[in-house]
RNA sequence: GUCCCGUUCGUCUAGUCAGGUCCAGGACACCGGCCUUUCACGCCGGCGACACGGGUUCGAAUCCCGUACGGGACGCCA
């Protein structure tokens, strides 16, 4: 039987981290075994599902190259087949009615909390017929009473809980709708759900679950129980996809890092997103929790920043570059751009900062570096570089370099008393690329612009 | 409170399932140095952990028990 898995998230919020791991690892293990990614949104909570969380959990997916290969199902679009299946259950003698209030449920938590005892409903109406006409009730499943639940998971091994622990939970509402707890079984049985891999948060309700497999005649999947990521508070990754695609972060490198956290391979820091696929398996998923670690994560993205072909960032760059008021296309210069700037920016956000003094001329000379740099007597020999430079032919850097070379030697000064006035007259401070390449980057034209315009401000 | 899970450098982790090769390896961060036309990159080095206590064993980070701490679950939320 071939592997189908399923990430489901509510669309009660954005796409943040978190889930997002557990998206990757469905996504990975689906990859790995040639199985199927369905994607199912859990909007049966009326009061917090709203339909933009639900396109945006579909379009985090998209940029992160993750995109389901079936769903978006939608739990409001199976009401009937819940109400069909509550039914079943009623009419098999496998789930009761339940006619007792909030009220004296509360009382009933109220008495076990204050006993000591873990709360549970006591099953009060287990065995009643004396059902009270027209009275709201709620449908509940019959837990085994004896016993205990084994669940072998891929992630937390063998667990056992005593049926002692369970209660008769509630499968259907007094309005009529379903529960989690249920639709959840339902839903995977249909979806023919063959590996169920979320967090280990969910790892107690398993036990709750398996009494409803059986009861809907149908065979448990394989579990997989994620540990949690800690730490996941506003600061700290509960910030959505799309807060770190739009602070400069690559998708590759979200998937990367997420991937570390709970699993790994080796000593082997970096997996392109094929790796990923190629690699991974439970057998290598941790069991304790991690906690996210903005720091690594910055690093990882620049090592993606140095691995993707410069086009390619370039392409990736522009819509940043837009938003920073630089409407531009790829072309060579930018891609140049790419190839000099890249490694000294953690995020695309980073590189358009870093970059701005190749879109603009707008900028402050740094005080401090003017202050340094720039000596009444270093006019004459900045003053015959812009000379020698408007002789040369061919603009690059090892012809730019030569000028520079020969300058210094011809007149006896180090190379720091003409890079640094150069840099300041480019870019406003001394914090640049190699000198040469920075010149050639520009054009001839607008680098002796800025050249003589230093000149005119600085001496 | 009850049940479930976890605990290796500040963080992510390798090693734990098949005990010795681990006075514990890698990565991020941090500190120092080198490179050098600045900054960054890169390179080299440093700091830094087997939660605690028992037991098993010739030998335990690795196996067993307990304690502590952390997380999770106990809802007519998902």
């Amino acid at each position: 039987m071939s592997v189908r898995v399923r990430f489901a998230p509510s669309n009660t919020g954005f796409l943040h981290m978190g889930n997002t791991r557990t998206a990757l690892f469905n996504y990975l293990f689906a990859r790995n075994q040639g199985g199927t990614f369905v994607l199912r949104i859990e909007d049966t909570d009326q009061a917090r599902s709203e339909e933009r969380f639900a396109d945006a959990i579909v379009e985090a997916l998209e940029w992160l190259g993750m995109s389901p290969d079936e769903g978006p199902y939608r739990q409001m679009d199976r009401a009937d087949r819940y109400v069909e299946t509550v039914a079943e259950l009623l009419e098999k003698g496998a789930a009761y009615k339940c006619f007792c209030t909030p009220e004296e449920l509360e009382a009933m938590r109220e008495k076990a909390a204050a006993e000591g005892r873990k709360p549970k409903y006591d099953g009060t109406w287990r065995d009643r017929t004396d059902h009270p006409e027209g009275e709201p009730y709620v449908v509940r499943i019959k837990m085994p009473q004896e016993g205990s639940i084994t669940v072998d998971d891929l992630v937390q091994g063998s667990v056992t809980v005593d049926v002692e622990e369970l209660d008769d939970f509630i499968i259907q509402r007094s309005d009529g709708t379903p529960t989690y707890n249920f639709v959840v079984v339902v839903d995977d049985v249909d979806m023919e759900i063959t590996h169920v891999i979320r967090g280990a948060d969910h790892l107690n309700n398993t036990f709750r679950q398996v009494p409803v497999y059986e009861a809907l005649g149908a065979t448990t999947p394989a579990f997989a129980h994620l540990p949690l990521i800690d730490g996941l508070s506003k600061r700290k990754g509960s910030a959505s996809v799309q807060d770190y695609r739009d602070a400069g972060f690559l998708p590759e490198a979200v998937m990367n890092y997420l991937s570390r956290l709970g699993w790994s391979h080796g000593d082997q820091e970096i997996f392109s997103p094929q790796e990923l696929c190629d690699l991974f398996g439970f057998d290598s998923v941790g069991r304790s929790p991690s906690s996210f670690d903005e720091d690594k994560f910055r690093w990882v993205n620049t090592e993606w920043m140095k691995r993707l072909e410069p086009a390619e960032l370039a392409t990736r760059w522009v819509p940043f570059l837009k938003n920073a008021g630089f409407e531009v296309e790829v072309d060579e210069t930018l891609v140049a751009i790419v190839e000099l700037m890249r490694e000294r920016a953690a995020t695309l956000v980073e590189l358009t900062e870093e970059s701005r003094y190749f879109f603009t001329d707008e900028f402050e000379y740094d005080e401090k570096a003017v202050k340094k740099w720039i000596k009444e007597g270093g006019r004459p020999v900045v003053e015959e570089l812009i000379q020698r430079l408007e002789k040369l032919d061919t603009w690059d850097a090892d012809s730019v370099g030569g000028v520079y070379k020969s300058l210094g030697k011809d007149r006896e000064v180090g190379m720091a008393k003409m890079a640094q006035p150069t840099r300041i007259s480019l870019t406003g401070s001394t914090s640049s690329p190699s000198v040469f390449d920075l010149v050639a980057t520009f054009s001839k034209d607008e680098a002796l612009r800025r050249l003589r315009r230093g000149l005119a401000d600085l001496f």
